[in-house]
DNA sequence: TATGATATGGAG
DNA sequence: CATCGCTCCATATCATA
């Protein structure tokens, strides 16, 4: 009955939504109709809908009837399944002068949002909506008279949602005579419900406002009751393909929002307080479990419980078990459900498996668990020495977790792969994008289940088993990744164990072997490197994307032999990965890149497949919205609920229009696009690091705020670390909060998991930028201190640093690069430095070493120092090529020229210039003067990053040229001096549009305000920060530690500048000064701007070592990567450093060699051109010795051989 | 309108 | 034993100026 109720009343409401005037057009209150239905395109075809459209329409109808104008002037809108049907409801608001709005755009005007219940999420978003029941509209028109309101809303107050489903409901009459079977049902998409394991259950926000409602576990019986029934229904009638949701949400729900939900729940509840051992804390899981579980089915279900909600979303509870009885109940019809589930997530688990689980929850330590507080629970669980040492209490837990964090790894992984094909892609600037009218190819690369096809090659009598990595076998452990065999009983990446093996009992589990990826990865982009592709974008360790148009397109070729040139060369990447790691990778191949991802998912497993443009539409126009690459769960929910649409063919019959007002006008946009093909994404498209982060959310276990102080100051241990490696500092800092949630269990479900949570953000801005581990502690704590969190109630902490801006003098120490890529890379082109110059990978282990290194600050210092210049020869060296520059080899750099490269890479995001691997811009001639340049070199620090970035590219460089000029030399521009790196060049004016947009740009009073230097600061330069206060931060701290480093601030820089900038630079100080409190005034002259100086400069310092570390990698990075504008900077250097004497035949012959790798090997006959040209033009400046007429000839003979050799064409150099 | 703080979501 | 739920980015939304 319901069932078939509902079903129909489903219908109704899609041909309600039909309407396309904007006007109304539907939202949610559609539901999915879609499935039978069809997008939009379709009910137009539909006449039902027509018919139903229109308040246009339905006014004309009942014009005659002269019914009263009861809803006169309100605008209402219908959220999800009504009684009442979404149609009906609509004839009956426009009836009695209502107007009834079709969707939610946030600019419509509406006064009141109908629904029988809400989800979290929509209870959030319609916080400041009036929310009525249908009954309100139907009872006000029976009773001829517009009853109040207020006795049909769906949230009590402002906040009590909690109660909604559950019989929290006032008695209205209409509502509540139908049947409340029927009307729970309803109650929100199904979908809404799911979704919350799955994805991530409800957000804090929502999960606030419920809780605000929550009456508490009073209301229980009858909720109960109700719920049993509604989860019931909605299993039945809900379509299957929604199915999946359902039944889960609901017990998600209930856990989540009704404490005390059912009636079982209640008793248990007030035991609770009464027994709680301790040892059930700890033990409860797995000494009990036994008795307990023996042979309760119900156990097990109850932990499926868990682990569904935990999966996702991680809905934990100790006390959810409580609710045994319940849950089993409930999850009967579930259960039946599930099967549907599939999509959605990952989420329930049922089968009756791990012990583990039943274990913590068996019914009779039940109420003793409920007892606990939370500190008394921690404490419990830590008295267990080996629990203890898995917590963040261990002194060695962030070595050993982030040892074993397969995220943790990824991340790593990602960044440093981005930041090396960054500098590998930057160099060739703005590579003219092939001219529209050419065929564009790109590729995209990925292992076949990664983790599993690595970790399985040492077990070949494995094969044809299914397969997952995990840490362990017990029920809360995540599979990383697991083979297709596995995947065909419903594995998926990312599920916890126990639901896995309920669905695949033989799933074999795997250890990870993280260096054994690493090897994998070096293999497989090893062979991508050689492909010649004009662009490489890695994705992560395992994917990346390729753009082979170069390859293909402007060769003559007809479109046919143009796709076999595709597809060779997509065999060519499977064979050749296989050849090197055993392992299989299939390729996707499109016009753009999300055709080529979109290719790839077909092309899976082992195996290619290419998209052409041809075939997207029918390609795509089954594809559910899920599938499409940034839409995940919760935005596939979301367009389903509010647009009607499942499908991609569905989606591009939605007005742009409409899909902006309803997803945001850029997730509008790109949705709108995507429908149709279009991905305006290029590859290699990735913009500069802006933030570093450093998360905890396992483990995490504290008993007492000297604890957690002492884990921030870890955490801010580790940042300083990570920031250290990468020569940045910052001065906007977040922490995050993970708090448990109020009514979730004390013991989540997965072990010394975070379970579901409230999420806090709380920033601060400093005074300086900075990277010291003291200062970013200290902030740390003041911020957590303001949320007021008891100790025992932190189950996650993460620390942001924003606003970087490369750290001027400071040399890093070794780099970081997990993964040395370099040399193998080398392998196949020629590069490469050898390993020897960079450090090995770092394990786990090196890393704990490092950190053991104290704050960068004072040892940068002392590195810097003592450096002499290089000389001539090492000139050369500074061609290294960006990509390849290492943190280590920037040590050995002469502060102003790291302080260059840092600069430069930072500035460059906006080009996607490489971050790490500072471009090369050394220069070589370093040296006498050092000292004093390296007071001026502040100055660069102090360009504003972000203002930079915006800036086109060669401005940005001649910005930083110009900088770097006037901080060398004095006041006039050029000069030379041998100092500076950049200071000498006479600056560019060969291509790039020069001076005057240089000009243009400092002066602009925009830019001009990132600029501003510092201001004469003192010193006191303090590192610290204060921090400003931002939202409710604290105060500022006066910092106390770091020296200062009074460089930068001096007048001597305003001097320098020209006149207009320096006003600008100091108006700006003024005004920041003005804002910034009263202390951190007086302490830190400028703030923002300021603080982009780094807060410290430092002493020179100087190595000679790094002149010879340079030198040896010289070699081989010259073949790599630059940006031209690195190279050109290097070439003006060069020039300027032996301007008189003449160069030095070996650095002639190794640019002369890097050229024609740059043809030959980059492929990048363009760029070599650029660079000789270049040179031709610094050196007709110059006027230099003649010998550089001879040895620009050799260079222009040298890329002409080479470009020859590759059958080009005469090269007008 | 712009900006900043915060929250959310997606992807591996 | 368990288990190692990270990290970066884009976007949305709201408050504030
Ligand atoms: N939730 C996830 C998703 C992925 N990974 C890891 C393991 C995977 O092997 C690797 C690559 O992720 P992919 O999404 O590429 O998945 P696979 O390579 O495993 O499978 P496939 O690409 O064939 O679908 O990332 C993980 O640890 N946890």
């Amino acid at each position: 009955m319901a069932n078939s109720f509902h079903a129909s009343d489903k219908n109704s409401k899609d041909t309600v939504k039909r309407f396309e005037s904007h006007e109304f057009v539907d939202e949610d209150g559609e539901e999915y109709g879609g499935s039978s239905f069809g997008g939009f395109g379709d009910y137009f075809r539909n006449k039902k809908i027509k018919l139903q459209n229109k308040d246009a329409h339905i006014r004309e109808t009942y014009k005659s009837e002269n019914a009263p104008q009861l809803f006169k002037g309100m605008a209402m809108y219908v959220n999800g399944y009504t009684q009442p049907s979404l149609n009906d409801l609509n004839i009956m608001v426009v009836r009695h002068g209502g107007v009834f709005i079709q969707y939610l755009d946030g600019k419509t005007q509406v006064t009141h949002i109908i629904a029988t219940a809400l989800t979290p999420k929509k209870k959030v978003e319609f916080a400041k909506y009036k929310i009525v029941k249908p009954a309100w509209v139907v009872d006000s028109i029976e009773a001829g008279v517009l009853l109040p309101w207020t006795d049909y809303r769906v949230v009590e107050g402002d906040q009590n949602q909690g109660l909604l489903g559950f019989g929290g409901f006032k008695p209205n009459a209409y509502t509540q005579s139908q049947g409340d079977g029927k009307i729970l049902s309803q109650r929100n998409r199904p979908n809404s419900s799911y979704r919350e394991f799955t994805g991530k259950r409800k957000s804090t926000a929502a999960r606030l406002l419920s809780r605000s409602g929550e009456d508490g576990p009073s209301s229980t019986s009858q909720s109960f009751g109700s719920f049993v029934k509604e989860t019931q229904l909605d299993a039945q009638w809900v379509p299957p393909s929604k199915q999946p949701s359902s039944p889960l949400l609901e017990d998600e729900e209930m856990t989540e929002n009704l404490p005390a939900i059912p009636e079982f729940h209640e008793p248990e509840i007030l035991s609770f307080s009464d027994e709680k051992s301790e040892e059930e804390t700890l033990q409860d899981s797995h000494l009990i479990v036994p008795a307990g579980l023996s042979s309760s089915s119900s156990k097990s279900q109850l932990l499926q419980n868990d682990l569904r909600s935990s999966q996702d979303p991680f809905k934990d509870d100790d006390e959810s078990l409580l609710a045994q009885g319940v849950v089993t109940q409930i999850e009967g019809p579930v259960d039946s459900e599930s099967p549907i589930l599939s999509e959605g997530d990952e989420d329930r688990l049922n089968g009756p498996n791990s012990e583990f689980l039943d274990s913590e929850y068996p019914p009779s330590l039940v109420h003793k668990k409920q007892k606990l507080t939370a500190l008394e629970n921690n404490t419990n669980l830590l008295s267990n020495p080996k629990v203890r040492q898995n917590t963040v209490l261990n002194p060695e837990f962030l070595t050993k977790y982030y040892s074993e964090s397969r995220l943790h790894h990824l991340s790593q992984w990602k960044a440093d792969l981005k930041s090396y094909f960054q500098s590998l892609t930057s160099q060739t600037p703005r590579r003219s994008k092939p001219s529209s009218s050419v065929n564009r190819y790109i590729l995209h690369v990925d292992f076949d289940c990664f983790f599993a096809s690595v970790s399985a090659k040492s077990r070949p009598d494995l094969s044809g088993k299914p397969i997952g990595v995990g840490h362990s076998s017990g029920p809360s452990s995540e599979i990383a990744s697991c083979n297709y065999v596995a995947r065909e009983s419903g594995v998926k990446n990312g599920m916890w164990m126990k639901q896995a093996l309920e669905l695949c009992p033989n799933l074999v589990i795997l250890s990870y072997d993280f260096p054994a990826y690493e090897t994998a990865s070096k293999a497989f982009y090893t062979v991508l490197m050689g492909v010649g592709a004009g662009v490489v974008q890695s994705v992560s360790i395992d994917e990346a994307l390729l753009d082979i148009t170069n390859l293909i397109s402007g060769l003559g070729m007809t479109v046919a032999e143009e796709h076999a040139k595709v597809f060779e060369i997509s065999k060519s990447i499977r064979d050749g990965v296989r050849a090197k790691t055993g392992c299989e990778v299939s390729v996707g191949a499109g016009a753009n890149v999300l055709l080529a991802k979109l290719a790839l998912r077909k092309a899976k497993p082992a195996g290619q497949y290419h998209l052409k443009p041809d075939e997207f539409v029918e390609f795509v126009s089954h594809l559910k919205v899920r599938d499409l690459p940034g839409v995940g769960y919760n935005l596939s929910q979301k367009i389903q609920e509010d647009l009607s649409i499942e499908t991609v063919g569905e989606l591009r019959d939605v007005a742009k229009d409409k899909l902006k007002r309803v997803m945001g006008p850029k997730t509008g946009e790109k949705l709108f696009e995507y429908a149709r093909g279009i991905d305006k994404q290029e590859v290699g498209d990735v913009t500069v690091r802006k933030s570093v982060t450093v998360d905890v959310n396992w483990g995490v276990r504290f008993e007492t705020s000297t604890q957690v102080t002492e884990f921030m100051y870890n955490l801010a241990g580790e940042l300083s670390r990570r920031l250290y490696s990468q020569n940045l500092r910052g001065t906007h800092l977040s922490l995050k909060l993970m708090k448990r949630a109020p009514d979730a269990p004390l013991n989540p479900p997965k072990y010394l998991g975070h379970g579901q949570c409230d999420t806090f953000n709380k920033s601060a801005v400093l005074g300086v930028a900075t990277n010291d581990k003291e200062i970013i502690g200290k902030e740390m704590c003041s911020a957590l201190k303001t949320f007021n969190c008891p100790p025992e109630e932190i189950r996650g902490l993460g620390i942001t640093m924003t606003k970087l801006a490369p750290v001027n003098t400071s040399v890093t120490g070794s780099s970081q690069k997990r993964l040395d890529f370099s040399r193998q890379i080398a392998i196949e082109p020629p590069t490469s430095f050898d390993s020897s110059m960079l450090p090995p990978p770092i394990p786990a282990v090196d890393k704990g070493k490092r950190r053991a290194s104290p704050e960068p600050t004072q040892r940068e210092n002392q590195a810097a120092i003592g450096l002499s210049k290089p000389n001539m020869p090492s000139m050369l060296s500074q061609f290294l090529v960006p990509t390849q520059i290492d943190e280590s080899v920037l040590d050995f750099l002469p502060e102003d020229m790291r302080d260059k490269i840092l600069a430069e890479q930072q500035n460059k995001q906006a080009c996607k210039e490489q971050p790490m691997a500072p471009p090369v811009a050394l220069k070589p001639k370093p040296a006498p003067p050092r000292t004093i340049a390296f007071t001026q070199l502040p100055a660069q620090s102090q360009l504003d990053p972000s203002v930079l970035d915006e800036l086109p590219e060669d401005i940005r460089a001649e910005i930083l040229a110009e900088y770097g000029r006037a901080g060398a030399s004095g006041s006039g521009t050029s000069t030379s001096r041998t100092i500076g790196v950049v200071n000498n060049i006479p600056l560019p004016k060969p291509q790039t549009p020069n001076k005057s947009r240089i000009t243009t740009a400092i002066t602009g009073p925009s830019n001009i305000k990132k600029q501003t230097p510092k201001k004469k600061t003192p010193v006191t330069t303090n590192t610290l920060g204060f921090s400003r206060p931002s939202t409710s931060t604290r105060r500022s701290e006066p910092p106390s530690s770091t020296p200062p480093e009074a460089l930068g601030i001096d007048p001597t820089f305003l001097a320098e500048l020209p006149p207009e900038i320096r006003e600008e630079v100091i108006a700006q100080a003024r005004a920041d000064k003005k804002r910034a409190e009263a202390k951190a005034a007086s302490l830190a002259v400028a703030k923002k701007n300021l603080s982009r100086q780094p807060a410290a400069v430092q002493p020179p310092g100087s190595n000679q070592r790094k002149v010879v570390t340079i030198q040896a990698k010289k070699r081989s990075i010259l073949q790599g990567a630059s940006t031209l504008n690195d190279v050109r900077n290097l070439i003006t250097n060069w020039h300027n450093s032996a301007r008189i004497e003449g160069p030095h035949v070996e650095d002639v012959e190794d640019v002369v060699g890097w050229l024609r790798t740059v043809v030959t090997d980059e492929r990048d006959l363009e760029k070599a051109v650029n660079v000789v040209k270049w040179l031709e033009w610094v050196v007709g400046e110059g006027q230099g010795h003649l010998e550089w007429g001879v040895a620009l000839e050799m260079c222009k003979s040298g890329v002409r051989e080479e470009a020859q050799k590759r059958g080009l064409r005469g090269i007008d150099v």
